[in-house]
DNA sequence: TAAATATATATGCACTTGCATTGAATGGAG
DNA sequence: CTCCATTCAATGCAAGTGCATATATATTTA
């Protein structure tokens, strides 16, 4: 839908009706904030260390945790959109910090790795990435908070059949 | 610069000294995650139902709430960078949502103004947010943790004057 | 086995984002 | 009052993102 067309038509009132969805709310916004927040700050860290984004870490680390690894994994693992690991793998296949290889089971998949290259940035990344999320977590809350908000966020991301 | 280039130097030692980084690493990994889960749900629910973006939503919200703002004030509620709001801002005046006025007292700045159709386009945009955090964060947390998880996540994107 | 369906990945295109910089106006020091 | 540092906002450009779709292969169905 063009934007620039939109007409008011239908009034929707606000349902609000109980605090459930209230404190859920609140808990929304402050995702959103926490986020925006912290990320940018991270990602400011890496961009003045001269290192590339967040999301090459993530990858690399899975890829060294988890032996080669098909697109598909890294998308479940790392909630990335298909086209866009694509590219992403793309990109650091070009910088020479991943390898695909082809999967000899299934010509749709192929097998990602890390080079030798890879690890290297990843662990030169490290110390920065470390660094910024010591600045953004580790200095607001105490390990107690730290390890509830790890807990409850992660029941945020868990899948519905998981979790009810 | 640029990664074609990369060239592994400094193989720096990882530093995990003490439990205290490794939960904040854990909030951290998990706030990405849930962002990246919740966000991308609400954002698919909004695109589906042929609405506008999250942003315009918060922006609505805002001036509503705080009569004109300058684009300033939005920057710091939003913690959107100087340049997105812009032409954020630029983008739904075009679609007639925001006015923009000139400041009498300061002509470096402006007020931003919701028009009817402004709020006629949030109240539209509510059910279908409003759907989404439900499904998002509702679905998956009691009352008492997301009301937990709010105050938490709130310490994350406080400024470091306020919370030492 | 042929056809239909499903899965894994890539890509064209329009739009958004980030960085760096610019332009304009204010406020303060001398 | 003039110069300079600061603040507010806009913008050119390169890069990343999302949608829709394409391409290729695998699996299921008839």
């Amino acid at each position: 839908m063009n934007w620039l067309e939109f007409r008011p038509m239908e009034i929707c009132t606000e349902d609000r009706t109980n605090a459930c969805t209230e404190v859920a709310e609140r808990a929304w916004v402050q995702l959103i904030r926490a986020h925006r927040s912290t990320l940018s700050k991270v990602e400011r860290a890496l961009r003045a260390a001269d290192l590339p984004p967040l999301e090459w870490y993530d990858v690399l680390l899975e890829l060294e945790r988890g032996g080669p690894l098909r697109p598909r994994d890294l998308q479940d693992r790392l909630l990335l959109a298909q086209y866009n690991l694509s590219r992403l793998i793309d990109r650091m296949a070009s910088a020479g910090v991943v390898e695909r290889e082809r999967c000899s089971e299934d010509a749709r998949c192929q097998w990602v790795r890390a080079t030798p290259k890879g690890e290297a940035l990843r662990k030169s990344m490290w110390p920065i990435y470390a660094g910024a999320i010591r600045e953004a977590v580790q200095s607001k809350l105490t390990p107690s908070q730290a390890r509830q908000i790890g807990d409850l966020l992660e029941r945020l991301s868990s899948c519905p059949a998981t979790c009810g």
